[in-house]
DNA sequence: TGTACATCAGTGAACGCGCGTTCACTGATGTAC
DNA sequence: TGTACATCAGTGAACGCGCGTTCACTGATGTAC
């Protein structure tokens, strides 16, 4: 029977999921206290309740570990945002929609303070992440792209703030990202470039926001990291145009 | 003789003094290639050419080696903004200071990527910064207020980028930042919320864009690093009103 | 200036520890006929 | 359905290593009288 077999065979399969998903997530509790640089085999072995060389059986190395665990979060905090922004009714609510991507980013970051950390604090040295991990490293800056474009295609976005007269056209250094988002598709071609350098802005700000409250360095001028960053996102959407 | 005493007690304290600072650059080598949670004092004695407890005479532990050198590679980077706002001679041209001391900024990560990875990137889990990192840390943003204050008491900045209109008043949650800016004086007082606000937005995204570049973040989308750089420290200059 | 003493830098051995990775193995689970 | 075989998970010992920190010590430098 073709259903037994693939029962049974899933049934040693299953098994094997369920072992990798735990030594993952040992991994991930134990960078609460160590730091990627320092993340120990044993000790996840240990955790798991294995004999530290049992674990080469789901990960052939240190950095292959390493790497899921980047996946892993990454996909996480993606698929985060991603509930959040489909988790607001009216569609043409770009505002909506964009601070709800925002707020999700921000709460993510705030309950996974150290996967967080992994994702965009310190590289971890002599360690390179594989190409794997570029598709879940850019479903946040994927997701605010299709908002901002889609604002613009909806004709519910103003002008994007204007560039000061002494700044040049960013053309040039930024035309892998002008690529990016003109194959997404926006309505007035010739404003692309500025909006380009803004979504490029505001998706610095907001992983600069996050990093600055969970790295310390608000500590003393921000009082309630919240509000303030509810605040930011607003003045995010007013410089790109959003309404 | 006064002095002849006092030369041999420098004598003695400047080997001391030269010693530390070797010690302190070789730990700051070693952060090459480890990464501040794993740096090794053996190592560090072992390059400057000590036995590893000898280490223990000009530090009593690794984390005050840290310490250390945190407040060396703050005072480092706070010194390098500093000289390029005063290289600029026309001290009313605060579009230029600004940008010069932007552009210190990402010039000094770009050549101490590990240094700035230590100061801005993830915090070593189970080590917490002293009081005295705190003069220090500070540096970088006490000039850049300097500057923003200097041009609206100067009258040569125009509006600050309005709010959208759904977003409150930032008074609250960054109460100690608006006492900071007004304890340093400027004129217009309504607005001095406002200009707090986008003041703490353009330093997060001043470094949040130098970790992006520096830890990977902006690869496939931007290929001229240092434009892209000044285009943004342009715009933020625009955001925040000065002319 | 000369001598007796105190301070300090640096040595080398030792402590107890945890690490990543390898290897030959046992025993259980799955497969083919 | 039953048997012989192959696959795979996990064990436990071993490898060679580097770590932070302590301690009693030697010898040089500085100080007081």
């Amino acid at each position: 029977m073709t259903t037994a077999r693939s029962t049974t065979r899933t049934a040693r399969e299953r098994a094997r999921d369920e072992i990798t998903a735990e030594i993952l997530s040992a991994a991930r509790a134990r960078l609460r206290e160590a730091g990627p640089g320092e993340l120990s085999l044993r000790a996840v072995a240990r955790d798991v309740g294995m004999v530290s060389s049992a674990v080469y059986r789901y990960f052939p190395s240190r950095d292959e570990l390493l790497t899921a665990l980047l996946i892993a979060a990454y996909d996480e905090l993606g698929a985060a945002v991603e509930a959040a922004d489909e988790g607001v009714p009216d569609r043409a609510d770009f505002i909506g929609r964009w601070t709800a991507t925002c707020r999700a980013t921000r709460d993510w970051a705030v309950s996974h303070p150290h996967d967080y950390a992994l994702l965009y604090g310190s590289p971890v040295p002599g360690y390179a992440a594989p190409r794997d991990t570029v598709g879940p490293a850019t479903r946040v800056i994927v997701r605010l792209v299709e908002i901002i474009v889609g604002a613009y295609e909806a004709g519910s976005a103003g002008a994007v703030a204007t560039p000061p007269s002494r700044s040049a056209a960013p053309d040039q250094m930024v035309a892998d990202a002008i690529a990016f988002v003109r194959e997404r598709g926006v309505v007035s071609e010739q404003s692309v470039p500025e909006i380009v350098m803004r979504t490029l802005m505001a998706w610095s700000t907001l992983f600069g926001t996050v990093s600055f409250e969970l790295f310390g360095h608000l500590k003393g001028s921000v009082s309630d990291f919240e509000t303030y960053f509810d605040q930011v996102a607003l003045r995010l959407a007013g410089d790109l145009g959003l309404a």
